[in-house]
DNA sequence: AGCAAAATCGAT
DNA sequence: TCGATTTTGCTA
């Protein structure tokens, strides 16, 4: 059942049913009092329950199984892995059209006469909207009566015998159908159609329908969709429909795909250079020996066309690849350019699909069909019903993006990618121009293959980088509010030469901290422990964990001081004082605020890539994988306050941000530049970053680890303890962490209140347990589920929502 | 997860 | 004391 427990449960079926079912097939079954839920088939056995009678299953909802045995063995992986149920990794996996509920539905039971006296308010409300509308649904209900609790209402009228009601299972998905018309058969002869036209004659507008009909379809010798007809001809949908009411016209449904690709022809791939061929015959190398390779190329070295040859090699073998991405990067850019070489081999699938989408692409890859040979995907595509998995391609392997967070499962897409293409048999290669420490040891301890790319397309020289002392400039009065005079001479020398400028500053709004230079007073959110951030645009102040807002005020709400001012400042900020500085150029932020809804964010990269921006203010967003040729100059506004993030990947992350976002400059021809600001320029990060020195900031980084006990050399549980009441998380995190360090004894660390202790009126502590290498992993997630078990029966505790999560990096 | 029964809350 | 809200237990 798609529900976090983690037992399955036993349902009765015929022998006829027993012969048709198989493992991986749906069934709707009742649950609960009332409720019908949909099921996957686990195993079909003889072993009848002792203590209950099994339950008769409701209805048979596939014919072939729709999730693969081999998913079902890893969706069994992940749960152990991860800690969570199978049900919660089978609702991850399956699009939610696929998990149909049923619903209540209310009938008026006409039956029965009822005088209006024995009836209450609310209940008399439901009877009259019943003489209106036939059935009504809970919805419906709660709407007609604005309350959320309308069980009662049900169960009173129910015991009235004024209405019935009765479960209702509906298809979720329906499969898009485009009308077409043909010319109805008794009009095709050469005598009818005269008769026909002569008819018409009289009606103008219908005959100029039906001869552009003729004529569309004797050009295109297509089937002609009635959405073609009316704009060829110009006319409205009422004539046609009017055409058809008549029988001139005959209309039928096709049914097609929502997703589709409308592209030319294919392309050959391109050569490669070589340095790609050599990297390339290396990875093929590496292969014959290793399942995992990680390949490690500089930015805008070509690897998507290494990728490319890859590919083409495994389709000739007639085998599917899965080509991950972090969510962000998945922009039409690098679509286009697949689609380019593969046409419609390629499915796409991320979640800005809808439910629908989904399905389509569900099936196509789980029929292997041609045109789902490479899924281009983020995440969640690590999910899909592969039959017969080649390669995985995990590109940007070191993005944090790939770990799911918030619903379990808390799962690791690269992770479970690697271990999906073993029960394939098949090769994983993972590609990063910054690679994450866990990946880049594994390969130099000989457990992944390594490959080399060093050199960027074009022979394109590395940016040059500059760290700038704002504290020294701040003292010698060089400053203009966030810019130094440094950075402010290159882009004048940048736009002068018709270049573009990218800015990065990873903090969004206008300023993180609003303060009352009176009485000290800076407005909090009342749901979560942190104070405000300021939005200029909007005039707003905002939560950016729980998303409150409020008006901005003019005075002090504590003091009605009219001295307010701001700490720290954001993309907002940095946008307003570039505007001021350059104010003949073209100046567009990106981030979350400006790439709500669906296409927010291709505006943005369309807009640069036409050149209509000079410069471009953003935050993270920027460094995903965007190729953008004409950015020269690279501005990173405070490289300070990632360097301070209190995490102890805070380096690692930094130095992979700032290397991502100065691969941006400069990809082709000209050498790009890179300023950094910083207060701290002899940090080591930021010497390392300025210089390339990704294996000396390797080795630095692994040191610590070692010293400190992080990963990847020791592993990490992370658990949280959420509760609204301060006092029982604060008591149960202790108990917590108590009974784990008589098991885990120096390895558990905390219980710690984050930085943000309350989010949502929800109260947070974190408990880490450290795994040293030789620990086995199985051992240490048995006796914490056990020690959870043992917590969830205190009854004080049982109330405090546990969250584990395995890999919390 | 979602639902219903049981327990607790709170305003008259 | 009744009705409303929250907590607890269970699903085959």
């Amino acid at each position: 059942m798609p529900i976090p427990l983690e037992k399955s449960f036993t349902y009765a079926i015929t022998q006829a049913e027993a012969e048709f079912l198989n493992p991986g097939m749906r069934v709707s079954v009742p649950f609960g009092k009332s409720k019908i839920y949909t099921g996957l088939v686990e195993s079909i056995h003889q072993e009848a329950p002792l203590v209950y009678e099994a339950k008769q299953i409701h209805q048979i909802l596939d014919e072939t199984p729709l999730v693969t045995a081999i998913q079902l063995k890893h969706w069994q992986w992940i749960s152990k892995y991860y800690m969570c149920t199978v049900g919660e990794v089978m609702r991850a996996a399956l699009p939610s059209a696929f998990i149909l509920e049923s619903e209540t539905v209310i009938y008026k039971n006409a039956d029965v006469q009822i005088s209006d006296e024995d009836l209450k308010d609310d209940e008399f409300i439901v009877y009259e909207a019943l003489h209106h509308q036939s059935s009504l649904k809970i919805q419906d209900l709660m709407a007609i009566l604005d309350k959320k609790n309308v069980l009662p209402v049900i169960k009173r009228l129910l015991e009235k015998e004024v209405i019935n009601v009765q479960e209702e299972i509906y298809e979720k998905y329906k499969p898009k159908l485009v009308r077409y018309v043909k010319l109805a058969t008794i009009h095709t002869s050469e005598k009818a159609l005269q008769e026909l036209m002569d008819i018409l004659s009289r009606a103008p507008k219908q005959r100029d329908v039906v001869m552009t009909l003729f004529s569309v379809s004797a050009q295109t010798k297509k089937p002609v969709k009635v959405s073609d007809l009316i704009s060829e001809s110009d006319t409205s949908s009422a004539i046609v429909k009017t055409l058809i009411n008549k029988g001139v016209l005959e209309e039928y449904h096709i049914q097609t795909d929502r997703v589709q690709y409308e592209g030319e022809d294919n392309q050959a791939s391109k050569h490669l250079n070589e340095h790609q061929e050599k990297a390339l015959s290396e990875v093929v190398q590496s292969f014959e020996k290793q399942n995992i390779t990680l390949l490690y190329g500089v930015t805008s070295s070509g690897k998507t066309e290494l990728y490319v040859k890859l590919i083409e090699t495994q389709l000739s073998q007639g085998k599917q690849v899965l080509y991950l991405l972090p969510e962000i990067a998945l922009t039409t850019q690098l679509v286009e350019r697949l689609q380019n070489y593969f046409g419609e081999k390629v499915a796409v699938f991320h979640s800005k699909y809808s439910s629908h989408e989904r399905v389509e692409v569900w099936n196509k890859v789980l029929n292997n069909s041609p045109k789902a040979q490479i899924v281009l995907g983020a995440r969640s595509s690590v999910l899909l019903p592969f039959q017969n998995l080649g390669l995985v391609i995990v590109d940007e392997e070191h993005e944090s993006s790939y770990k799911q967070f918030d619903p379990a499962p808390r799962y690791h897409a690269r992770d479970i990618a690697v271990v999906l293409a073993s029960m394939f048999k098949a090769k994983t290669l993972l590609g990063s121009a910054t690679p994450s420490l866990e990946s880049y040891s594994n390969a130099q301890q000989g457990k992944y293959g390594l490959v080399e790319l060093k050199h960027r397309y074009n022979n394109v020289l590395m940016p040059d980088i500059e760290l700038i002392d704002i504290k020294d400039k701040h003292k010698r009065k060089r400053m203009t509010g966030h810019f130094s005079d440094r950075l402010i001479l290159e882009m004048q020398e940048t736009l002068k030469d018709g270049h573009q400028i990218i800015l990065f500053q990873n903090r969004r709004g206008f300023s993180p901290i609003v303060e009352c230079n009176t009485c000290g007073h800076s407005p909090q959110c009342p749901n979560c422990d942190v104070s405000l951030t300021f939005h200029q645009y909007k005039n707003q102040l905002r939560c950016h964990y729980c998303g409150y807002n409020s008006a901005m005020h003019k005075n002090c709400e504590a003091c009605r001081s009219v001295e307010i001012d701001s700490k720290g400042f954001g993309t907002e900020q940095v946008e307003q004082e570039a505007k001021l500085l350059f104010p003949d150029h073209n100046v567009a932020r990106m981030d979350l605020d400006t790439t709500r809804g669906k296409y927010g964010y291709e505006k943005i990269i369309t807009a640069l890539e036409q050149q209509e921006i000079d410069i471009l203010v953003g935050t993270q967003m920027l460094t995903k994988g965007l190729d953008f040729r004409n950015v020269k100059l690279v501005g990173i506004m405070n490289a300070d306050n990632m360097l301070n993030f209190p995490d102890f990947r805070a380096h690692e992350r930094s130095y992979q941000l700032m290397a991502q976002v100065s691969g941006r400059a400069g990809r082709t021809k000209e050498r790009g530049k890179v300023l950094i600001q910083t207060y701290n320029p002899f940090h080591r990060i930021l010497q390392q970053v300025s210089t390339n020195a990704f294996e000396q900031m390797f080795d630095e980084q692994m040191d610590d680890r070692h010293t400190f006990k992080y990963p990847p050399i020791y592993r990490m549980i992370k658990i949280t303890l959420k509760h609204k009441d301060y006092q029982k998380v604060n008591v149960g995190a202790e108990w917590y962490a108590k009974s784990l360090r008589t098991v885990f004894d120096k390895h558990v660390l905390g219980p710690e209140f984050p930085p943000v202790a309350r989010i949502r009126n929800q109260y947070l502590k974190h408990i880490l347990v450290k795994i040293p290498q030789k620990q086995s992993l199985l051992k240490t997630k048995e006796a914490i589920i056990k020690i959870n078990n043992s917590f969830l029966s205190v009854k004080d505790f049982r109330a405090v929502r546990v969250i584990l999560n395995v890999d919390n990096y």
